[in-house]
DNA sequence: ATTCGATCTGCATAAACATGCTGTATACTC
DNA sequence: GAGTATACAGCATGTTTATGCAGATCGAAT
């Protein structure tokens, strides 16, 4: 019998590196590390550890702490140029259209870009 | 009949500012605004929003702007957004256009809104 | 050692949420 | 206009999560 301590540490340390995406998913994963609850048990863990369940798109879930960390380097100048320079943000059902200060817009689709990278597939 | 953008929008703003536990709570409170719809499109509102319901403690929960709220972190989510939804960026003048996944323009958008806020915190 | 109280867990089930299917509405093409 | 496609929402139901209750365990106080 591990103590609850310990196993709400590994549930932490579980639904941070992998994608969990129910309880008895996350029952099973306990499992295979020797540590035997049932779900009511993990329902009262996530509970009291305040894990949600995040919608992750069309129809799939991932529980998850809280926060994901991003290079905020990027992040802030992103926010800054927004704030500066965004005027009005207009949107259809797959378009997002910014209005910003004249001669901006190319610094603050720059940074945008920097932003997606590899997702993005042209520009 | 409001149009599906209006009633995600009133959402939001719903769960924003109230406390709202259960589908069903939210179902009755949108139906005291004149706004009719079942458990099911609400469901299915709150996973395309994202929303999260997050525990808070003994045995309560709340829905909540995903990470948003979770992190007062406006960039780490429009950092994800841009990364999963954004496609193409365009720019003119003073001009930014972005194209995302179908349905996903208003979430963007919703958090660029959230960042050219005064009140916003940054990172 | 026994009693009390508090904590923890599983079981069974209730409550809450997700979704397959279907009907309706709208838009597009021919 | 008729046919086809796409999005949307409700109903019924399946899946997932929460919880009342009872039994087990532990510690402190008597």
């Amino acid at each position: 019998m591990i103590s609850k301590e310990q196993r709400q540490r590994r549930i932490q340390e579980i639904i941070a590196k992998e994608s969990i995406g129910t309880q008895s998913e996350l029952v099973e994963r306990l499992r295979s590390d020797r540590v035997q609850v049932t779900q009511a048990t993990v329902s009262r863990d996530i509970n009291e550890l305040r894990l949600v369940r995040l919608p992750t798109g069309k129809g799939r879930h991932r529980y998850a702490l809280a926060p994901l960390s991003l290079e905020s380097d990027v992040l802030e100048e992103l926010a800054r140029r927004v704030r500066e320079f965004v005027h009005d943000a207009d949107r259809g059902e797959n378009i997002v259209v910014l209005k910003t200060s004249e001669g901006h817009a190319t610094g603050v689709a720059w940074v945008i870009d920097r932003l997606s990278r590899d997702d993005i597939v042209g520009t």
